[in-house]
DNA sequence: GGCTGTTATGTTTACGTAAACATTCGGTGG
DNA sequence: CCACCGAATGTTTACGTAAACATAACAGCC
C-alpha cells in the first residue's frame, strides 16, 4: 500500500502508454482467442467460426479497437497514400483535379497526402520531393502548370511512382493532360465558322505549359484556316490581367474575336471591353477556357471550353495505381478531351469589319 | 549448382523482397557501425564522432536510404498528420482554408491528409470519421458548413483531436470561424451609412450555419439601426442562384441595397440587374462575402467582406497541435476578424427613393 | 483403423525504428 | 592504483500487425 511499493497501481493495464488504443492483442485477450484469429477477423478472412468471428467482434466493439495503421503499413511494405505535390491551389484546374484526384483515390481505398510548395522554383520541388520521401507515400501526382520537371531538378527516391497532371515531363513520366490542342481549336474554329476575320488571343503566362499549348493550337489552328495571327496579348491567369489585357485589346477596331486562355482572365476582358463601349458579343465575340462554375454567370455568359477535371483526376489516380500494383514506371501522355460550350459571349462577326 | 538447391542465389542480399530500399541495417552494415548508431546520425542525435557520422552518411547516401515512416509512427506512436475532412472543394474559402491548413501544418513537419466526402449525409460523415480512425492521422480538422456534428451522428476514436473550421460545434470541439457577425454587421452598416433605407439579404442555403450567421447578423444590424428588415431571399451560393435571386430582386423598386451572403451569389445578382436595367450602384449598391480574387473584375468590381481564410487555416493547425501535444481536446471559438473592402458595387442611395 | 483432407485455431517470426540498457575505453581524482 | 566518470558505440527489446508455419480435431474413405 504504499507509494514506493514497487508494483504498478491496479487498474490501467500494464505497459499501456498514456491513453493509447487497444491493440490485437488485448482484443485476443479480452475475446479468449489468439492475436491471429483477431487478425483474421479484423481482415476479413475465411476461416473463423462464426461463434468466434461474434466474440472478437464484441471484443473489439467493447474496446474501442482500431488498426494501427503504421503497424500495418510496416508489414504491409506500402501505405495506401497517394501524394500530391501542387504549387498553388488557387486555380480552379488544380483544386478541381485535386478533389478527383481525392474522391477516386478513396473510392480505391488510398488516402491522399496534400504537399503544398509555396514557391515555384526548383529547389522547392527539390525539397517538396525530399519530404515526401519520407512522407508515408506509394506514389505522387505532381499538379504543375510550370515545367520545373527537367532532369536537373529532381532525384526522385527510386520506388514511389509518379504521375504528372496537365503539365509535360520530357517522357520522363506517366502524364495526363486536357487535350489542350483540341479544345483550342474547336474554340478557334467555332470563332471562324461564325464569319470572324482572324481571332485575337489572350495567353496565359510564359513558362507555363497548358498557356505554352494553348498559343500553340491557336497559332495552328489559324494557320491551317489560313488566317494570319494578330500579336500575342499576354495576361498571368488573374482576372486583373485580362482585364488590363481588354482594355488594350479594345483599342484594336479589327479585334472582333478573342480567345482567352482561361475563363477568369475571360472575366476581366469582359469588364475591360464593357467599360470601353464594345459590346460583347455584338461587337467582340469573347470565349474562355476551363468552364468554371461561374463562367454562366458572366456579363453575358461566357462562351467556353469545358475541361473534365474529374476526367484526368480519376486517370491519374488509375496510373499511379497501375504503377504502384505492378511495381514498374509507366511513361507517355493520355489527353482527356474536351468540350465547347456555348453561350452568348460569341456571335456572328460584325458587318462590314469580320470578313476582309 | 543445382535448381533445388536451397541455398538463396547470390546477388540480392536475402531477405530484400522486391526493389525495396535500404533499411538501417543495411546502412550500418555498409558503414561497419550498429544500426543504432545509424538511428542516432539519422536523428542527429549528439554523441556520434565526426568521423563515424561522416562515414554512416555516406552509407546513407550511397545506397539511398530514407527512413520509412511507417516503422518511426509505429515506435513513435503517432503519425506526424493531420487529417482535413470536407464535403467539398468547390467553394472558395473551404479550398482556401485547406490550403492554408496544408501550409501551415508543413511549418510544422506535419503533412495533411485529405478526406472528401461527397454526399453531405449523416452516414457519409460517420464513413469519412471510421476510415479516418484507421488512418495515419493524429488530429481531424473537419471544414464544413453544414451543421451534421451533432451528437447522434459521430463517435470518435477517443484520442483523435478534433478542430471544425466555418462552422458551430455545440462546443463539444474546438471551432475556428470567421467572425461573421462582425463582417456582416461591417456590411449592413456600409450600406446605411450611404443612406439607404433598409438592405435586402440574399441568403446562403439552408442548414449551412455560416449562412444562419450572415442572415442572423443582418437582421440584428437592421435592427439595431431601428430598421426593418426585407423579406429574406435565398440561394446556394452559386452564381446561377444568385441570378435567379437577381432577377426577383430587380423587380422590388425600392430595393436599392443587397447584401448578399457570398461574392458568387453577388455575381449573379449583379448580372440579373444588368439584365433588368437595375445600374449598379447609381440604383442598387452590391455587396457580397469573402472577397473571392475575381470580385475586383467583377463588374462593377464588388464591394465585399474580406475573410482572412489563411488565417483560419493557421489556427486550426494550431488548435489541432495544442492538443496533440498536450494531449487532451480543447473546446471554444476563436473567431477571426473579416476587413470590408468598398470597391464600386456600392454608393450613395438614390435621391427619393432611399431616405424615408 | 490408419491415411488423407478440411476446418478452426495457435505459435513464431519479421517488418524498420528507437528507447532503454549494456559495454568499452581513455582519462581523473582520491 | 583503483573506483569512477563521461563519451562513443553496441545489444536487446518492443511497437502492432500479418505471413508462414504449426497443431488439433474431426470427417470421409478404402
Amino acid at each position: 500500500m504504499t507509494a514506493t511499493d514497487g508494483t504498478p497501481a491496479r487498474g490501467r493495464p500494464r505497459g499501456r502508454r498514456r491513453t493509447q488504443n487497444a491493440s490485437m492483442a488485448d482484443v485476443a485477450k479480452a475475446a479468449g482467442v489468439s492475436s491471429q484469429t483477431v487478425s483474421r477477423v479484423s481482415n476479413g478472412f475465411p476461416g473463423v467460426n462464426e461463434e468466434t468471428r461474434g466474440r472478437v467482434l464484441d471484443a473489439m466493439k467493447e474496446l474501442g479497437y482500431r488498426p494501427n495503421s503504421a503497424a500495418r503499413a510496416l508489414k504491409r511494405g506500402d501505405f495506401r497514400t497517394i501524394g500530391v505535390i501542387t504549387f498553388t491551389l488557387s486555380t480552379t484546374g488544380n483544386v478541381r483535379t485535386l478533389e478527383a484526384i481525392a474522391t477516386s483515390a478513396a473510392h480505391e481505398g488510398y488516402a491522399v497526402t496534400l504537399l503544398p510548395v509555396a514557391v515555384p522554383t526548383q529547389d522547392e520541388v527539390r525539397g517538396a520531393f525530399s519530404r515526401l520521401g519520407e512522407l508515408a507515400v506509394d506514389a505522387v501526382v505532381v499538379i504543375m502548370e510550370v515545367h520545373l520537371l527537367d532532369a536537373a531538378s529532381l532525384t526522385l527516391p527510386p520506388h514511389v511512382k509518379v504521375v504528372v497532371a496537365d503539365s509535360d515531363a520530357g517522357d520522363r513520366y506517366a502524364v495526363v493532360d486536357t487535350d489542350q490542342a483540341g479544345g483550342t481549336r474547336d474554340a478557334v474554329r467555332h470563332l471562324l465558322g461564325l464569319g470572324h476575320r482572324t481571332v485575337w488571343h489572350l495567353a496565359g503566362p510564359e513558362g507555363s505549359y497548358a498557356a505554352q499549348r494553348r498559343t500553340d493550337a491557336w497559332r495552328a489552328a489559324l494557320k491551317e484556316a489560313g488566317r494570319g495571327a494578330p500579336p500575342l496579348v499576354r495576361g498571368d491567369w488573374t482576372a486583373e490581367s485580362g482585364y488590363r489585357a481588354g482594355l488594350r485589346l479594345a483599342e484594336q477596331p479589327d479585334c472582333t474575336a478573342v480567345f482567352a486562355a482561361n475563363d477568369q482572365m475571360a472575366l476581366g476582358l469582359l469588364r475591360a471591353l464593357h467599360e470601353r463601349g464594345r459590346r460583347v458579343p455584338q461587337d467582340v465575340s469573347v470565349i474562355g477556357f476551363d468552364d468554371i462554375p461561374e463562367a454562366g454567370s458572366f456579363q453575358p455568359p461566357l462562351t467556353t471550353v469545358h475541361q473534365d477535371f474529374a476526367e484526368v483526376g480519376r486517370r491519374c489516380v488509375q496510373s499511379a495505381l497501375r504503377q504502384v500494383r505492378c511495381g514498374e514506371a509507366e511513361r507517355g501522355t493520355t489527353l482527356v478531351p474536351t468540350r465547347l460550350v456555348v453561350r452568348e459571349s460569341t456571335a456572328r462577326a460584325p458587318r462590314g469589319r469580320g470578313v476582309s
